[in-house]
DNA sequence: CACGCGTGGCA
DNA sequence: TTGCCAAGCGT
């Protein structure tokens, strides 16, 4: 622990702090989220920020709020609505832990949101940075909140050198965090290094010159800021072919059926589709089977309609898609739905599996 | 600890 | 066009 912090000996901690919250205080942001510090709308923030840009988060963040505005409002919301809000957005766990530990607060706290470090971090999808970050933020206690912002910007202003893909090193960075934060304005604080590292300290080409805290970095001092921080690289993603069934019925309908309930992409619809086996080529033949093993359904696989691309951060789709159709009648259950195009709006899909419809519907009514 | 889990912007 | 991410968490 005291090994940790042997970087800071000889470093301004007060001088760092003073300058890094007076930036802030005159360049910070305008986001929809800083209206207030309502540890609800903190909270919705941060899980929605959570791996995702600033920009992508606010069109979702406001109409979030304006369909739950507050707690309570949420946690009587019904799954369906909170995903459906989420739709696009990606990560959906976060939506389905998020909407589960706003009703724990209501039913456990009375609706308040806890304030120590213990309640709020059992809390599900609450993990170390974002239990920091809404305790510094909406009550102003003074926690480490680190992610990735911070850990770049902390790397290069004290020179620290380890890898920070590494899990073990946020403990480093959180250690450090607890030494160097303002006890007077922690939210500032820590708000102030994210924001620096969005606006000033980003990943490529920093923007040292216009940095407030440039006198403090050992990195820029060294020159070395471009090197910094050490990130290993994530291992390259599988690709997976699959293929996929547009069946249209004879009025005009399309068959969808729900994933599973865990697993990647948990519980969205998308078009009958299968992972194309090792060394089987005749995709037509294996859709057909599946259709009949999956769902015990006849169709007939027609024309090769599309092949859609989609990466995921570790994995990357291939899906040739067809055209077919499904005589007599179909039995419609909670995962196997057959809709209109105009019914699709209802239902959660993936952005890849909109894709395939924008693509594919249009092209399919006309034939 | 390593891996699974989405999406859109940008060089 | 392709690769690399961006305010992490659960298992």
């Amino acid at each position: 622990m005291k090994q940790d912090v042997n970087v800071l000996d000889t470093f301004d901690i007060n001088g760092f702090q003073h300058d890094l919250i007076s930036w802030f205080e005159t360049e910070q942001r305008d986001l929809p989220w800083r209206i207030n510090k309502d540890p609800y709308r903190v909270w919705v923030s941060e899980i929605m920020l959570q791996q995702t840009r600033v920009e992508a988060v606010k069109p979702f963040y406001k109409n979030f709020m304006g369909k739950f505005p507050t707690l309570e409002a949420l946690a009587e919301a019904h799954e369906d609505e909170v995903l459906k809000a989420w739709e696009g957005l990606g990560y959906y766990s976060r939506a389905r832990n998020l909407h589960s530990a706003v009703k724990e607060v209501k039913e456990r706290y009375g609706g308040k949101v806890p304030d120590t470090p213990k309640e709020i971090g059992k809390l599900k999808g609450v993990g170390p940075y974002t239990q920091g970050a809404i305790l510094s933020i909406a009550y102003g206690i003074p926690e480490p909140a680190v992610d990735g912002n911070v850990m770049r910007v902390m790397s290069r202003i004290l020179s620290i050198w380890d890898d920070i893909a590494k899990p073990k090193t946020r403990q480093l960075f959180e250690n450090i965090i607890r030494e160097v934060i303002s006890k007077d304005n922690p939210s500032y604080f820590n708000q102030g290094l994210m924001e620096l590292g969005a606006l000033i300290c980003i990943p490529k080409n920093p923007a040292c010159l216009l940095c407030p805290v440039r006198s403090h970095c050992r990195a820029f001092h060294e020159g070395v800021q471009k090197e910094l921080p050490v990130k290993s690289k994530a291992k390259e993603p599988k690709v997976v072919s699959i293929v996929a069934g547009v069946f249209r019925t004879k009025d005009g309908r399309y068959i969808i059926n729900k994933r599973p309930k865990t697993g990647l992409l948990a519980n969205m619809w998308e078009f009958p589709n299968v992972e194309v086996q090792e060394g089987i080529s005749n995709h037509k033949q294996q859709l057909a089977y599946y259709m009949r093993e999956a769902f015990g359904l006849e169709v007939s696989v027609d024309e090769y309609a599309a092949t859609v691309q989609h990466s995921f951060t570790h994995r990357t789709w291939e899906i040739f898609v067809f055209f077919g159709t499904a005589e007599g009648t179909i039995q419609e259950s909670d995962t196997l739905k057959i809709l209109t195009p105009e019914q699709f709006e209802q239902y959660t899909f993936s952005r890849s599996h909109k894709t395939i419809f924008e693509d594919c519907i249009e092209r399919a009514s006309l034939l």
